[in-house]
DNA sequence: CTGACGATTCACT
DNA sequence: GTGAATCGTCAGC
């Protein structure tokens, strides 16, 4: 397969302001996430994700309409980055998603690299290419190069964006399970807004 | 200003 | 399976 610059078609601006964030979240899977910082390019395949549906989600930072500084980029437009500091290591990547005022997000949790693995492994430290490079939401970032202070980046400018280079995943590879690291959440914690590209090896957690 | 804690990961046992 | 790492964020004083 080509995996040269001139083959990634960013998203276009309409995918990220629809309403469904679930909807968004599921066919987010098999999208290319490329970042370009300081003339370091690297990309790799989402192969899974996460919904947070906002205002009503007790799992989401944006839970009955919490605004703080943090959370303030999901209240803004979709198409922007949300970046935050999990256990004082871990800086998770998620992308916003519906209009003004409606705080959705989906936290991509795992993707396959594709291209700047060399630059991948020496960003976290590792000597080979394996499944643990990229596997599980804290490592994307790492070996991505993605910080909190790239919150509230646009998801079409050319630092971090998201392209489609019409590679399609099967109906039938896709699963949807509960969220992971959410048991707080209630009920909430249930909902199937979790999906996965099934068997594949950079998948965190439980497999289905 | 202070203290508690988290959408996790890794190195252990 | 368990615990430590580690710091920004937020509520409360």
């Amino acid at each position: 397969m080509d995996h040269n610059l001139s083959s990634l078609n960013k998203l276009p601006e309409d995918f990220y302001l629809r309403k469904d964030v679930v909807k968004i979240a599921r066919e987010l899977l098999g999208k290319i996430l490329v970042t370009n910082f300081d003339n370091i390019l690297t990309a790799a395949r989402i192969v899974e994700t996460e919904a947070y549906n906002g205002a009503v989600d007790k799992a989401s930072h944006a839970f009955g309409n919490r605004r703080t500084n943090r959370t303030e980029v999901m209240f803004g437009e979709g198409g922007f980055a949300y970046v935050y500091l999990c256990y004082g290591i871990h800086h998770l990547f998620n992308v916003v998603t519906n209009v003004k005022d409606t705080p959705h997000a989906v936290l991509i949790r795992a993707v396959e690299p594709i291209m700047g693995v060399e630059d991948m492994l020496i960003r976290t430290g590792k000597k080979i290419l394996d499944n643990t490079l990229t596997r599980g939401p804290g490592n994307v970032s790492k070996a991505l190069g993605i910080h909190t202070r790239h919150t509230g980046l646009h998801l079409l400018d050319d630092e971090i964006f998201i392209a489609d280079d019409g590679f399609k995943i099967k109906p039938s590879q896709i699963l949807a399970t509960p969220r992971i690291g959410v048991d707080y959440a209630g009920a909430d914690a249930l909902l199937p807004y979790r999906f996965i590209v099934k068997g594949n090896p950079y998948v965190s957690g439980k497999k289905g």
